[in-house]
RNA sequence: GUUCACAUAGCUCAAUUGGAUAGAGCACUUCCCUCCGAAGGAAGAGGUUGCAAGUUCGAUUCUUGUUGUGAACACCA
């Protein structure tokens, strides 16, 4: 790596300035004229060595010895710039064929072991929009981390316990007996989706009466798998494929939830008052306190919710990461508080809070669907412009914006839709490698020597560090800024370079140099759940 | 009222988490197909980063205040 040498040069260049364990940052300036690598330490080194930070890098200038860098200059007010030889960014090229569908991966999260849980909609309905944003989300995290060696688990949480069960079960039982000519209410927080009413109408196809006398049980288990079943196949479609589905039931049955509570008592982190035991979440950061057990002796929906938090600890995670709604975020401090107050470290809980989305259609919000009266569901959404786009659109944006999905914009097949802006650049090197059944390996590369190749092979080059930030700071839309970046780079290259020469050695090279940028293009897009076709 | 987010070009969003002249797309004004896909490319114009202080070599980024927008504030989940 180019970088590590040019480090080490500057390491031994401090070393000389008796200054040592500086950390080091190598960036890529934004402007060519500041020189293919850059770094601010004179800058950082000002205020410890007392100098003028123009003094600094003169004399780092002076010390520093590097073979491939070919000028280093001093610039005000004392970034010191590097121009390097170009081999590396060509024999980069071999690199990306040899790594194929591992290159742009790498290691820094070797060790490193994380739990995420995402989506874990309650199957009393089916999925929106919200959990289409934290699917897109969380499932592509898990890619990129994954992708940067971390030990990754992607999990959804079922709620099959509870009243928000009970009354799935009292609404299809409702339904289903109204359907027998018994007119029955739907309870007060029952559910009247059109998937309620058709499950019924399954049941009512497939067995008539005789289901007439069946416990409330029966409805709350039926409706429980039927309804998860649906959300699975929606994931799937939607390329998410989770890899622990937890019950809540099963959690609260293997828990000892008063032991838990007496520990939090113990602790000093819970109490007794009228007749409930509160969480003293007050003194954990919280604005108040909150019940766990109330006056009736059952419980309030934390203290699952704390079990299963400490059920994932004790399954040997050392990071969680929740994606949650921003209606949650009164939450985040009850369960981090919730965590100390049994003696753990908050800081191994990690909740990103989503922002919601509009769905927007010729400027104009689209608050319900016409086919169902409902909010749009995702299923409605992977129908109306497609996986790719849906995927693409939703890991465009930082989770901390209230993001706009543009319906019309996705759908487009121009340049003003990104996803096709980038299948599109996919699609053009697919075709010229096609057309051409051997290609020959290259061993040394003469020919690519324009500034719209170099621009190009700096992205490629850029990809793996590009991948271990966007792992770093949990923020994948970095991936997909940076495959916009790389698409426009060759779609620019494309127009004015002719790959398919008369020269056989220089088409050779072009063409190794292709296979370089679909793999490129190709893994970024798979860290983002996106598969580019080969045609379009 | 309290708490948590967010505020960048006319619109939708970036900005390597404190770096050099704040960048893209759309819309607007021009231009480029005899040629591997024009589903593409080039040029122009567009900004007091909501506002006001502070921290320092340097602030869109950090602090505080302020205005606006959204969300949450049950012995519901």
């Amino acid at each position: 790596m180019i970088e590590e040498s040019i480090k080490k040069s500057l390491e031994t260049a401090l070393n000389t300035l008796e200054v040592s364990n500086q950390v080091i940052e190598l960036t890529k300036p934004q402007k060519k004229e500041n020189g293919d690598f850059a770094t601010n330490i004179a800058l950082k080194l000002a205020k410890t060595l007392q100098d003028n930070p123009l003094n600094i890098a003169n004399k780092i200038k002076e010390n520093f010895k590097c073979d491939l860098v070919t000028t280093i200059e001093v610039a005000p007010p004392g970034f010191i710039n590097f121009f390097v030889k170009k081999d590396y960014l060509l024999d980069n090229i071999n690199t990306i064929i040899k790594e194929g569908t591992k290159y742009g991966s790498n290691t820094s999260g070797k060790g490193l072991n994380y739990n995420i849980e995402f989506v874990s909609a309650n199957p009393t309905g089916i999925l929106h929009l919200g959990n289409a944003r934290g699917g897109a989300y969380g499932d592509s995290l898990a890619r990129i981390l994954r992708f940067s060696g971390y030990d990754v688990t992607e999990e959804y949480y079922v709620n099959d316990a509870g009243v928000q069960i009970t009354n799935l079960g009292l609404s299809i039982q409702a339904r289903y007996l109204t359907l027998l000519g018994i007119p029955t209410e739907i309870p007060e927080n029952g559910y009247h989706g059109p998937e309620i009413t058709e499950i019924a109408k399954d049941l009512y196809q497939e067995h008539k009466d005789t289901l007439k006398d069946q416990t409330l049980d029966y409805y709350k288990e039926l409706g429980t798998n039927i309804l998860l079943a649906k959300i699975k196949k929606v994931l799937q479609d939607y390329r998410i494929n989770f890899d622990v589905y937890s019950s809540e039931k099963e959690i609260v049955s293997k828990s000892n939830l008063p032991k838990m509570i007496k520990t939090m008592q113990d602790n000093g982190y819970a109490y007794e008052s009228d007749g409930a035991t509160w969480l003293k979440s007050s003194v954990l950061g919280d604005d108040k306190d909150h019940v766990l057990i109330k006056n009736d002796g059952s419980y309030t929906y934390l203290v699952p919710d704390i079990a299963y938090h400490i059920d994932k600890i004790k399954r040997g995670y050392t990071n969680l990461i929740d994606v949650l709604g921003t209606d949650h975020h009164g939450y985040v401090a009850r369960l981090k508080g919730s965590l100390k107050a049994l003696g753990y470290n908050p800081d191994i809980l990690d909740v990103k809070l989503l922002q919601l989305v509009r769905l927007v259609k010729d400027g104009i919000e689209i608050k319900m669907s016409k086919r169902t009266g409902n909010s749009v569901s995702l299923q409605e959404l992977i129908d109306e412009v497609g996986i790719n786009a849906a995927r693409y659109f939703f890991s465009m944006r930082s989770l901390d914006t209230q993001m706009d999905f543009d319906l019309e914009l996705a759908k487009k097949t121009s340049n003003e839709n990104p996803v096709y802006y980038v299948s599109y650049a996919y699609a053009r090197t697919c075709t010229i490698l096609n057309s051409y059944k051997n290609i020959k390996n290259i061993n040394k590369y003469l020919y690519i020597n324009d500034i719209l190749s170099y621009n190009v092979l700096e992205k490629l080059y850029e990809f793996p560090s590009v991948v271990k930030n966007a792992a770093e700071k949990k923020l994948p839309h970095l991936i997909t800024n940076y495959v916009y970046d790389l698409a426009s780079s060759f779609h620019l290259l494309y127009s004015k370079k002719r790959f398919i020469t008369d020269n056989e050695d220089e088409t050779m090279e072009n063409l190794n140099f292709l296979s370089a940028i679909k793999i490129t293009i190709k893994n970024a897009l798979d860290l983002i759940g996106v598969i580019p076709p080969e045609k379009m």
